[in-house]
DNA sequence: TCATAAATAGGTATTAATACTCATATAGTA
DNA sequence: TACTATATGAGTATTAATACCTATTTATGA
């Protein structure tokens, strides 16, 4: 389980942040200041932290300026919250030797975003997996305008595939026949020029993120 | 397609990168120096920049210095090449604005993925991506505890399977009977707890990347 | 030596998806 | 008006995967 040292001074955001980073697996520590994120540091190891820039006292600077006296801290990704957008204001926490950062307010979808990326980003670099499995931009392109030219009933049907439902469980929520979704899924087929046993589910399951770029 | 600006004086490592980048579809514009690079971003407004930090005349420095005179070039994310891993070093390129780096030497998935994440990340930003379909930490472990119980043959057929490999298909390649794989498959599902038709192919297509992270 | 796990293989039945053909109703367009 | 695309539904056959059985060989560990 991967660890996580949240250091906010804001008791509302920082339990918010918790909150969200435990859903999402994350084992948690808080600090309300700078002072108490170095100890939880120090006792937990953490995979990375998560530190607002501004807080009263001990702040995030503070906090970075601390990390850097020891090698040991220097390769945990560090990622800072900062209420500005603007990008000068940003150079003041990277220029400390931050990794990333984020600006409030933020979505969860952001947070857990900048976190799972970092993270994902330091394990590609660590085992530095082949990306063989990585949908190349050209690839993507040729997908989506395939896509493109499906009809509306067509495009829900396959995004109803690609959440793992069988045609039997589509027919029942579309209210229509299983002949008809069969039907649909055929036509779709040569639309997307694929044949073969099962090829229409695995085209789906393996371009799903940019079969769900399509509206519902 | 995405256009990406790449300035680096060191003529094989650029058309090095050039040839790759363009492989995975992006539209490239290739600069020697600073100057150049500017010229090139200028004209083409790329979605990403890349650019040697060190370069003989007007390197990395100053390209990152002139760009941020300009509101204009602040949004489009700067990854620079650092010829030291080192992390006090990486800190002048990022203290004066860039989005990443990587470091020499680096691999063609260390470079792909740099650039393919930086972009995810923006258009994560911008459209503000709904992550149900991200794999949360907490499934990921569970999936490997389960992986981790399946004996080697189960394991290599499993990675087949990701492939879209049909069992026929896995039987010749392992010179084994249909049988025998269809065994291994009943076996892997009994042991991932999961039961009914192309729920083995589903699990296997949905967790393909945690699936990759065991060794061939 | 005995027990167990692992890999191998066969049999038989069922299920879901696909291939292919046909048919009907409706809405929009040349 | 006639044509076309779309959505709907059915029939029949085939294929790949799964369920559930049994069985043999080999290696490993108590």
């Amino acid at each position: 389980m991967k660890k996580i040292v949240v250091v906010e001074d804001e008791n509302r955001l920082r339990e918010n942040i918790i909150e969200i980073l435990q859903m999402e697996g994350y084992e948690t520590f808080a600090a309300s200041n700078g002072k108490e994120g170095l100890h939880e540091i120090k006792k937990n190891n953490p995979d990375i932290i998560l530190c607002d820039i501004k807080m009263n006292d001990y702040d995030g600077y503070w906090l970075i300026n601390e990390l850097s006296k020891s090698e040991k801290f220097l390769n945990i990704p560090f990622i800072y919250i900062s209420a500005k957008v603007d990008r000068i204001d940003i150079r003041n926490g990277m220029s400390l030797g931050a990794d990333d950062y984020i600006t409030k307010p933020f979505t969860r979808a952001e947070l857990v975003s900048a976190i799972n990326i970092r993270l994902k980003r330091k394990e590609d670099f660590i085992k530095n997996i082949d990306d063989s499995e990585t949908i190349t931009p050209i690839v993507a392109a040729q997908v989506r305008e395939q896509i493109k030219n499906l009809t509306s009933s067509e495009k829900r049907i396959l995004k109803l595939i690609t959440e793992n439902r069988t045609s039997q469980d589509i027919a029942a929520e579309l209210f229509i026949s299983i002949k008809t979704v069969d039907n649909h899924r055929s036509n779709i087929a040569h639309k997307l020029q694929i044949k073969g046993h099962l090829s229409l589910l695995k085209y789906c399951l393996n371009y799903k993120s940019i079969i769900n770029e399509f509206e519902k």
